[in-house]
RNA sequence: GCCCCAGUAGCUCAGUUGGAUAGAGCGCGGCUUUCCUAAAGCUGAGGUCACAGAUUCGAAUUCUGUCUGGGGUACCA
């Protein structure tokens, strides 16, 4: 039920006598809108306001002419007059219950059909490094891009999701390097994904502590320059004591000394703490400029030595065996999963019709895009030679547009990647490629409790499996808490108590990445999306498993489906008709979602849903009434919540219960 | 230095692209269980929407400047 789009067709006629043009109709039906003053009306249109100016007419006055022309009697009970010239409409409960018959008679789509003309998207994410472990960072593209995709492709839209996986950069160089040095045969035998996890993190500490080691003289250039700076700053602001730049600059370069100061230590305390490994300054000794060892063992694979391709073709199915397990559990799909060495072969012809078509020249050696509004360039061959992720994206681009011929290509990748994405499209752009709307979906960096970023480097991993394993954990205590188990009356086997918490539990997950969306900064804290009360998945989960708990009690006392599935649905009191109202709304909330490709105002959707249910049926029961023409018309709004809520959970990728 | 993003209740965040008295959750105070699951409902306190200007019928939302925090910034992804 697309409930604005009907209203809003019922003010434009009225409209068009004043804005003859169609963008300034437009504009002004978009200016009808549901009405967050609920006790003041159910939808409203601001729209005699700014024609005031254009009528020469007091707004009060354009308002009354609105409201006499516009023909809404079917569809409301009342249309008003308020405030300056807000028309206020209250729409009609009668109305309202068929509407919401329709829907219920539709189980599966909710009388909600299929757009009429579709679009292709193509939505790119997870995209983890197949060799790197994964970890907390890769679930929130994960997790964002699959309900994007549920999303359109329940509207109508044909949405191709491609798993852009990284199988082919630097970090198969580096496994390659460890396995051929620091590998234990036993342990590859015995858990092969693990020993290469470990293999990776052995080369990635002696790279860092390398890196440490060469950096410190530069680092320590930077303090003596952050000093200089400090002390002229200084003296120039002592010098003119009123000057207020002055000495802001002076507080500046005093911050700037800090810094830098801080930076220089942390280093060295790194490197302290990395004396102290033995095996790891013995290791480091043996492979000196590791960095260069394994850039050549990368441009080895990349140019087809026998033996690295050897190894690559043994790693990546067992990495992509342990990524799919991640996947299995999530229950997530994907459509296709072209990896970056997939397009490898395409790359050097790329490049060479960049240069052909001067939209790229050599600079430094390397092969370069220089773009309008940017400093850098986007580099598309190294130096060495090697190719980078953006000439692989640019393949990518290139070959989806043959192969899909999206309308829209979607890119859900986090903030950091904003430049990069920038970039790309002007390149694409510039290549022609300009009929597809290319976006870069950027959502915050999942950052740990101490506020930096998840990152692998950083030697701490927290593994996917495992976080998955705690929020399970962490939801079956609160399920499976035996003082709420006597309370419910529920008397759940084990195996139902593993399957709840398991829905429960990445349910939270899911839901506490998604409902945070925004480009903001996301702090992955566990404890908290574990908790089970306010707005989480347990809360919407829980008032579902009530409807189907009401259902199912109206079932035993001989009240069934088949008798109430196509009674009359009347809505009387207030409780009523706002959650008969929210649950109307349920498809221009989708479509408002993916306006900017949002699923927070899904999660905001759904738990007001479940709010308004919670609220509606403490208010009021819906059995044992003695009036069975009421009890069977509440057994159809408990229902159809029900569907609601379980649907747009189920477009989140989020599992219910029938009991939990 | 330059570019991008953010700043809303004690904390975590929404705010439908400019609409009426800025909202939730958590936490804090109070009330509700002979009743379909109290993981609930109801209710109270708590705000200079970072700051200063501008735009107009109307600004948390748009523009300009300032402050604070985060990110990016030539061969990693």
């Amino acid at each position: 039920m697309q409930l604005l789009s009907l209203i809003r067709a019922r003010f434009a006629p009225v409209l068009a006598q004043w804005l003859t043009e169609p963008e300034a109709l437009n504009a002004a039906l978009e200016r009808i809108v549901a009405s967050r003053e609920s006790h003041l009306a159910d939808y409203q249109a601001n729209v005699a306001m700014p024609l005031q100016k254009k009528i020469g007419k007091p707004p009060l006055a354009i308002a009354e002419e609105i409201v006499s022309k516009v023909q809404l009697s079917d569809i409301c009970t009342s249309v008003t007059i308020a405030g300056q010239g807000y028309v206020n409409m209250r729409l009609s409960a009668e109305w309202l219950a068929e509407r919401l018959m329709d829907s219920h008679s539709d189980p599966e789509r909710l009388a909600i059909v299929p757009i009429a003309k579709p679009k292709t998207y193509v939505i790119d994410y997870s995209s983890p490094n197949v060799a790197k472990p994964m970890h907390v960072g890769h679930i929130r593209s994960t997790v964002i891009g699959d309900a994007i995709t549920k999303i359109l492709r329940f509207l109508g839209h044909k949405a191709i999701s491609d798993n852009h996986l990284g199988d082919w950069g630097t970090q198969f160089g580096m496994i390659i390097y460890g396995y051929k040095n620091f590998r234990d045969d036993a342990a590859f035998a015995q858990a092969p994904v693990a020993e290469l996890s470990r293999l990776y993190r052995v080369v990635q500490r002696i790279l860092s502590y390398q890196d440490a080691v060469t950096n410190i003289p530069k680092l320590e250039q930077a303090v003596q320059r952050a000093s200089e700076k400090r002390n002229e700053a200084k003296a120039k602001s002592v010098a003119a004591p009123q000057d207020k730049k002055l000495s802001k600059e002076a507080t500046n370069a005093a911050n700037q000394l800090t810094e830098s100061k801080d930076v220089l230590e942390k280093s060295r305390q790194n490197i302290e703490e990395s004396n102290k490994d033995s095996e790891l300054v013995q290791r480091s000794q043996e492979h000196p400029q590791l960095g260069q060892r394994v850039l050549k063992e990368t441009s080895k694979l990349h140019s087809g030595d026998a033996e690295n391709l050897r190894l690559w073709e043994s790693f990546v199915p067992n990495c992509k065996d342990e990524i799919h397990s991640v996947y299995a559990r999530l229950n997530i799909q994907f459509d296709h999963e072209f990896g970056e060495s997939y397009y490898h072969d395409l790359l050097p012809q790329i490049v060479e019709d960049l240069l052909a078509r001067s939209i790229a020249v050599e600079s430094d050696g390397a092969i370069c895009v220089f773009l309008d509004g940017y400093e850098a360039p986007m580099i598309v061959q190294k130096q060495d030679g090697a190719f980078l992720y953006s000439t692989t994206d640019i393949a990518t681009a290139m070959f989806r547009e043959r192969e899909f011929a999206p309308d829209a290509s979607l890119y859900v990748v986090d903030h950091r990647q904003s430049e990069h994405f920038q970039k790309l499209f002007d390149v694409l752009r510039k290549i022609g490629l300009t009929h597809t709307e290319l976006k870069h979906i950027e959502f915050g960096t999942v950052l740990g409790e101490d506020g930096k970023p998840f990152k692998t480097r950083s030697g701490a991993v927290v593994g996917l499996n495992s976080m998955l394993d705690e929020a399970v954990s962490g939801a079956w205590d609160v399920v499976c808490n035996p003082d709420r188990l006597q309370k419910s009356g529920h008397a759940f086997t084990e195996n139902e108590k593993r399957q709840i918490a398991e829905i429960v539990g990445l349910g939270a997950i899911k839901y506490a990445d998604l409902s945070h969306n925004r480009t903001s900064n996301y702090v992955f804290d566990m404890k908290k999306m574990v908790q089970l009360q306010g707005n989480t998945a347990a809360y919407i989960q829980y008032m579902y498993a009530r409807t189907r708990s009401i259902l199912k009690k109206a079932d035993a006392e001989g009240i069934a489906t088949s008798k109430w599935q196509s009674a009359p649905i009347a809505l009387s009191v207030e409780h009523e008709l706002s959650l008969g109202l929210q649950l109307i709304r349920f498809e221009d909330m989708l479509n408002q979602s993916m306006v900017e490709y949002l699923p927070n105002v899904v999660t905001e959707y759904l738990f007001d849903t479940a709010r308004l249910f919670a609220s509606f049926y403490d208010q009021h029961k819906v059995l044992d009434l003695g009036e069975l023409a009421t009890t069977m018309s509440r057994l159809r709004l408990t229902d159809l919540t029900g569907l609601t809520l379980r649907k747009g959970l189920e477009l989140l990728g989020i599992g219910v219960v029938e009991r939990m």
